[in-house]
DNA sequence: CAGCGTTTTAACCAAATGGTCAAAAATATT
DNA sequence: AATATTTTTGACCATTTGGTTAAAACGCTG
């Protein structure tokens, strides 16, 4: 017995019936929205039982914020990376714009889905992304654009602005994917692909903007 | 009687029912979503009863496509817009961003209600809102990138990314305010003057950046 | 003011939905 | 093999929710 348990562990031939549960009620969230998705959805989508449902997560409350923190986990300390490393300006905005769209690459659905849930209760799901420390501390990233700007290197420009134009084209192109997609006519692999030549073409258009 | 009737129209002291209805609702749609909106509630915010609601509007469905087609109708033709004009790049972005940003000001939130909608059902709604004529036409666009690119007058860059750097940075700022407001400390009053710098600021980064 | 169409309301209804429960099935322990 | 423990299920319940209905209130016209 132990050894049939192991072989499926180490091999993953088997997703656990917990496992089960977070990917279906990930992918049932990230569609339809806290409001729209239906317990139902989720025990089908799972293949199990709605009473077995509940048997893991006690109500459809704590199953979202589980999925939720997740999904948030990923995209926000990211976010807060940029601000906090120490390398030279160029070479974060370019990890920056490498990396995170090399991570929502594997889940394009993610940003839209953390946002709208923001928006219906900010104070409440910003508190918990933001809980205890690893609080969101932009302060040193515009102070290093200042820098910039005063050593005379790049040229004059609000650091507001620069993080906002940087962090919306990175992440715009996802939230807007479908309509992207529809109206300038891009499959899937051809989206991918335009994302993927952004990862260098995005820091190139920053850095020409601003260097002097 | 007519005195008084003529006298609330002229001065629209009073609003008719139907707009009042048509004001809760997209602000509780909004708001919500439509899955997440609940018609008591639009009733409530109207002041009126649920049943006066499905006398002037058959059901959730009909009365959500009135406010979704509203609101794409506001977003959707000034993209259009800067595909279709016949001004030189330059001026087009910049009316662009001055035009865009001055209108969603007035209505923060409806890009990503928008978008959060059309994720939910990108054929449908996309086909709502281009349905007959009016479809996007970027290749205009698109092309007039290219002939300047060829010119010389700008660098070299892929229109796709030019034209999602635009929009991105435009319309982003706005489906991520609570986060912004949030992360960066903005309150209302400061949120709305950095859009308003952004008018120019946009424009002016991106003429810099691609500008020989 | 009587009569007629329109607007508004309170009371209901049926379906959907989140959640529970006791029993069965499977698994682990002795 | 017998027993205890955990996992899974079908049936059920209470509440919410979109939607209906019949009657009342309103406003106008003859």
């Amino acid at each position: 017995m132990l050894t049939i348990w192991l072989k499926m562990k180490i091999g993953k031939k088997d997703k656990t019936t917990e496992e089960k549960i977070l990917a279906a009620a990930k992918k049932i969230f990230v569609q339809q929205g806290m409001a729209g998705a239906r317990m139902q959805d989720i025990a089908d989508e799972a293949g199990i039982n709605k009473a077995l449902l509940h048997y893991y997560f006690k109500n459809k409350e704590q199953l979202f914020e589980v999925i939720f923190m997740e999904a948030a986990g990923r995209l926000f300390p990211r976010i807060n990376e940029i601000f906090l490393s120490d390398q030279p300006l160029f070479e974060k905005i370019e990890r920056f714009c490498s990396e995170y769209i090399t991570i929502v690459l594997e889940n394009p659905y993610l940003p839209l889905f953390v946002l709208n849930e923001i928006n219906r209760d900010p104070d409440y799901f910003l508190g918990k992304v933001w809980k205890g420390k690893n609080v969101p501390q932009p302060e040193k990233f515009l102070a290093q654009i200042e820098k910039e700007v005063a050593k005379g290197t790049i040229r004059r420009i609000s650091p507001l602005n620069l993080l906002m134009n940087l962090i919306s084209m990175t992440i715009f192109p996802f939230v807007a994917k479908p309509m992207f997609q529809k109206n300038l006519g891009l499959d899937e692999w051809q989206f991918r692909a335009t994302m993927e030549q952004r990862k260098k073409e995005i820091p190139k258009f920053i850095i020409d903007a601003i260097k002097k």
